[in-house]
DNA sequence: CTATGATCATCC
DNA sequence: GGATGATCATAG
């Protein structure tokens, strides 16, 4: 583990083997571009429902599976410096649009008042993300085609300035008013929303709005 | 318990 | 049907 930790700081420093790293798993990913990720899901044992109950990140486990990429709740996985993302699509006439938003990265209150827009969690994810989408049938999920792999870094200036704006706000209505206030309703491209295990929890967490997923997806 | 993988449920 | 808040399974 030390030394693929090590090697994976040094690879950071080169910024090329991760770089390539990325590339492969694109590569990898756009092999199986029309399989069903539910048969790939109970070749990798994972659970999809439980006891009635979906288990919500099955789709985007079974690509970590098929990745190798280690699982757990680390924020950073010392496997990828890059991000993995999977997004259910639905069908619009002959095109495919994003079926909801997507959550980006946890709001840590005090990581967020401490580091501006350039060091944040948010731009460092967005610069460096791998976005699947696949076919949303139904709540059955008896099927599920991948259906894309691409790649995105946030390169558009104006996009960046709108989103770096986003951060600004929520920043901004984190210190003058409290972690309670931030709402859904806040961020243009961006939004904070609640996210976590339910039943209490207050935390929240960084979303792509709709209309940036489409960006993000080079749908538009 | 929290963060990660996300989508569900409800309200308008 | 979109927007916002709530929640599910898993793993450390």
């Amino acid at each position: 583990m030390l030394a693929t930790a090590a090697g994976a700081a040094r690879n950071a420093e080169k910024g090329h083997m991760n770089m390539l790293a990325r590339e492969v798993a694109v590569a990898r990913l756009r092999g199986i571009v029309g399989r069903d990720l539910r048969v790939l899901a109970d070749e990798y044992g994972v659970t999809v429902f439980l006891s009635g109950r979906l288990n919500k990140g099955w789709a985007g486990l079974t690509l970590e599976r098929f990745l190798g990429l280690s699982a757990g709740n680390k924020q950073i996985p010392d496997t990828k410096d890059w991000e993995l993302k999977l997004v259910p699509l639905k069908r619009v006439g002959n095109m495919y649009v994003p079926k909801e938003t997507m959550a980006i990265t946890m709001i840590n209150p005090e990581h967020l008042i401490d580091q501006d827009f350039e060091h944040s969690h948010l731009l460092h994810k967005l610069q460096s993300l791998v976005v699947c989408g696949r076919e949303f049938e139904n709540r059955e999920e008896k099927h599920s085609r991948l259906v894309s792999v691409g790649t995105f870094d946030l390169a558009n200036r104006e996009i960046r300035k709108q989103v770096r704006k986003d951060y600004d706000l929520v920043r901004e209505t984190l210190r003058s008013k409290g972690f309670e206030y931030l709402t859904g309703a806040m961020g243009v491209l961006v939004q904070p929303r609640t996210k976590g295990p339910g039943h209490g929890s207050t935390s929240r967490a960084f979303y792509a709005r709709t209309g940036f997923l489409e960006v993000i997806l080079g749908l538009r």
